[in-house]
DNA sequence: CATGAATGAGCGTTCATTCAT
DNA sequence: AATGAATGAACGCTCATTCAT
């Protein structure tokens, strides 16, 4: 029951947005009462902080999966990583709406082990920009941690225009990413 | 009286976010009632359209000012948008905090004015590219749509996270992301 | 312009209802602003009541012109009474829905000059039914009061259904009203 | 507390009209908030439709009672349904004033269920006299139609102005009717 | 005469939360 | 484990009225 109570608010998040989603509206979509949410959640703001805890930790895990491969280069995991990425948001859009979204309905105490993740997820970026600079992969032109934000930039603003059934493929969205990444537009 | 509610909301807004700053905030703060209010707005969703419409009215005109330049190259006008793209992000930070994060608050009404600009001011970075690329300034690796939000998210994704009070200064970043929009990463 | 504030009025409070039309609207029809309205009027009560004045004045003026004409009977009376009515309730359709409809709005210190007014058409016609009894021109098998109470019934109920476009033309409409309250329905 | 909340609704409604009672007043007079009120109705509207609909569905079912009895004629019948229209004007007289004075404040989703019956309730007064007619109780020099609305006219406009403790007692004023009713007033 | 800005009290409604059962 | 009744605070909005100009 606590699982199909978040996995329905995701839904509903993702679709109305936190504040616009009533403990009405879940409750309603599951056949229950207000009482059976309160009983598994002490308030709203406790599930959209789980919510967004499932979300960080399942991408900080796959990411360091990655980071920690001893077989690749900077230039394999970061193009590994950005698919985890566009993976994501294509696959479990609304968790990822909610993640970039709502972010600030978190109220301090649950923002405790949130936050630490999304800069960790942040900062482990920024080393591999680092490594690769260091290692001769990457040029050293630009500092490390903005690099990193201009990455995340691009992969995590698809959540906001990118739409699965149009035009474009996710695979030739991640690739498009990478390439340019790496290579830059100009000649 | 007007101007100065508009003011108030996009700080207030920008801070607590449209849905958690009630009428009765705004009016706080300024020292008057309600009533006031009312008398110059029809409702707050007209106010957040309007909030809007004046943010992307804005940086669409100075976006159309640089591609109308008949002096510079596709390279150059880039460069110049990007700039006032990050100038925004920093000096109306709140403006834009609230173009990126409540377009979902505006009505069906509202919309069909701001959505065409919206629209217009991707399409042309779009068109910025696929000039470039057929002029032989940029490579053609990429779908031009792709690079476009690529490029967008670098920049947009700052009202996410840059603080301007931190260890980066505005020039550096607004370079550092050309820099890397135009050589990407790879030695 | 007082004269057009009344109209005005009349026209709304009579299609929407006087709780339901705000000054605003008032002001908005005419094209004048609410303080206009201010100055010839003390208050949206102070108006109902001058409509509700004109209006019983005009056919309490009419009723007696009827009662006072010597060269008629009483049954002759009446009928000119009930054709009053209907005319009104017709041709000052409006008017008629507001005195009917939003008396309960007027506050006692105006019913002090309209109450009276009303009270007196009603004991006019009772009258009548008591002169006609006494002459022998009407029968004494009710109470004269609630005679006239239910003839007023029959007539100003019309203001209730009547539409002047539909299939009962006015003059059928009154002279069948005449007809019954003289006949009764037996044979 | 559903029926509590409705009985003390009709006397505030018909006390002090529809849109002058507030959810507060009614809430207050029970002691309970406003909560609660939405609790159980889910507009103040919903509210309104539910007394007209008990209404009318009270007295249709009367009336037809009293209509489908073979053993009466179409006399005893107007009679009997005078009597019960004057019993309930008196007894449930705050629910008459509100049938017959707030119908304009219910929506069009609610009228789609009340519009009929009341529909229905005058039909069957007019086939009353229509039958009447046919077999030769009734005279037929007036419209059925016209006879039907004056009928409904004089009994349903004492909820204007009758007063159950004033010198005319019920069982007076629906005998008064009914003899004027059939009788007339001429001799 | 008329305007336009402002007030202040109130309204219908929503909703997260509590709690006895 | 779940219900259902109830709360209370807040919200967006309306509107009759005032008043300096």
């Amino acid at each position: 029951m606590k699982d199909k109570i978040m996995q329905t608010s995701i839904q509903l998040f993702g679709k109305k947005g936190f504040t616009e989603t009533s403990v009405q509206d879940i409750v309603n979509e599951i056949g229950v009462t207000k009482g059976t949410f309160y009983y598994y959640f002490t308030s709203k703001d406790e599930l959209l902080a789980m919510i967004h805890y499932e979300f960080i930790n399942n991408i900080l895990d796959k990411q360091e999966e990655v980071l920690n491969n001893p077989n690749i280069d900077s230039k394999e995991k970061l193009d590994q990583i950005v698919k985890v990425l566009t993976y994501e948001i294509k696959h479990s859009a609304q968790s990822a709406r909610i993640f970039f979204r709502e972010m600030r309905h978190i109220s301090e105490e649950h923002l405790a082990k949130i936050s630490p993740k999304r800069h960790q997820f942040r900062k482990n970026l920024e080393k591999l920009v680092t490594d690769g600079m260091a290692n001769g992969e990457f040029q050293e032109h630009v500092r490390p941690d903005i690099l990193s934000y201009a990455i995340l930039g691009i992969t995590n603003w698809s959540y906001f225009w990118y739409d699965p059934s149009g035009p474009i493929k996710e695979k030739e969205l991640a690739e498009g990413y990478v390439e340019f990444i790496l290579k830059g537009l100009l000649k």
